[in-house]
DNA sequence: CGATGCCCCTGAGAGC
DNA sequence: TGCTCTCAGGGGCATC
């Protein structure tokens, strides 16, 4: 599943195939993923123009000229492929319907949008745009890790008295809002800090680094186009690479870029974390 | 309130 | 080949 720098690759993908263009069709092949569809999802975006294509956190924001916009998360398998439009220096003709694709979106100009996610824990909805922020799955979104409100200071202070681990902390939406395991995994080691320890014991120096590289893995992460591993793929169907620049996702046993120490894997809150004992403390 | 587990679901890969 | 088991970019929700 996508994490923040996979959605906004997807994002950049998607705008110049969406953006300014109506909805002729709108396909609903199943009744829901995460949760139902909204009542009406089809009829609601049938004949819809798409003024914007936007991302808050790990959701796309398509915002349409009728006053709502379209929600949509990608949850841990959710992909979205762009067919029968010029894209880059490729022409995608319509490929046949494939198992787990739920919504498929016909535009004016030939350009086909399909969603498929095989695990369905992804989520669609459409929401007045001028609401938007006050929608269930957005209200209670902390920072966005590349803007302005997520710093050192803010950090320190949501960080300050938790005895959870500073992993947890970076996960948890609430507090920074767009990172997941691969990225939180990778940034503590670019910032020197294990994942075990508790978020009270993180000092202001520390959470300064932390912050630091998570901006950076984030921005090199976009760079490279995201990170391909089992399902993701770019709008365009190409893979992102940075899962070549992993340091420590995924690398069990490998050796630490920085000291050569074996990447040691643990499991916190159910999922791996993978860390260098060697220069991570 | 904060912390922790469970659960939703399918598919891929490993081991036998 | 086929079974069983584990694991997977998320996150809401129940429970202590």
């Amino acid at each position: 599943m996508p994490e923040l720098p996979e959605v906004e690759t997807v994002r950049r993908g998607l705008e110049p195939v969406l953006a300014g263009h109506v909805i002729l069709h709108a396909d609903v092949r199943r009744p829901d993923l995460r949760w139902p569809f909204p009542p009406g999802l089809a009829p609601r975006l049938t004949g819809a123009r798409v003024e914007s294509l936007g991302r808050r956190s790990k959701y796309l924001l398509a915002g349409l000229d009728r006053g709502e916009t379209l929600i949509v998360h990608l949850g841990m398998s959710g992909r979205i492929l762009v067919s029968g439009a010029q894209v880059g220096a490729f022409h995608h003709p319509h490929p046949a319907p494939e198992k787990h694709d739920h919504l498929v979106l016909d535009l004016d100009g030939g350009a086909r949008i399909t969603l498929n996610d095989a695990r369905r824990f992804g989520a669609v909805d459409l929401w007045p745009s001028d609401a938007i922020g006050g929608h269930r799955l957005l209200a209670g979104l902390g920072p966005e890790p590349l803007g302005n409100g997520f710093d050192a200071p803010y950090l320190a202070g949501r960080m300050a008295g938790r005895l959870a681990p500073v992993k947890a902390v970076l996960l948890d939406q609430r507090i920074v809002a767009g990172l997941g395991n691969i990225y939180v995994c990778e940034a503590l080691w670019r910032a020197r800090v294990s994942p075990l320890r508790l978020a009270r014991d993180v000092g202001p120096g520390e959470a300064e680094a932390i912050v630091a590289a998570v901006r950076g893995v984030l921005i090199d992460a976009i760079d490279a186009g995201g990170s391909s591993l089992r399902d993701y793929r770019r709008a365009d169907g190409e893979l992102g690479y940075f899962q070549h620049a992993f340091a420590v996702y995924g690398r069990e046993g490998g050796a630490c870029p920085r000291c050569g120490t074996a990447i040691a894997r643990s499991v916190q809150s159910g999922r791996s974390s993978f860390h260098c004992p060697g220069c991570q403390s």
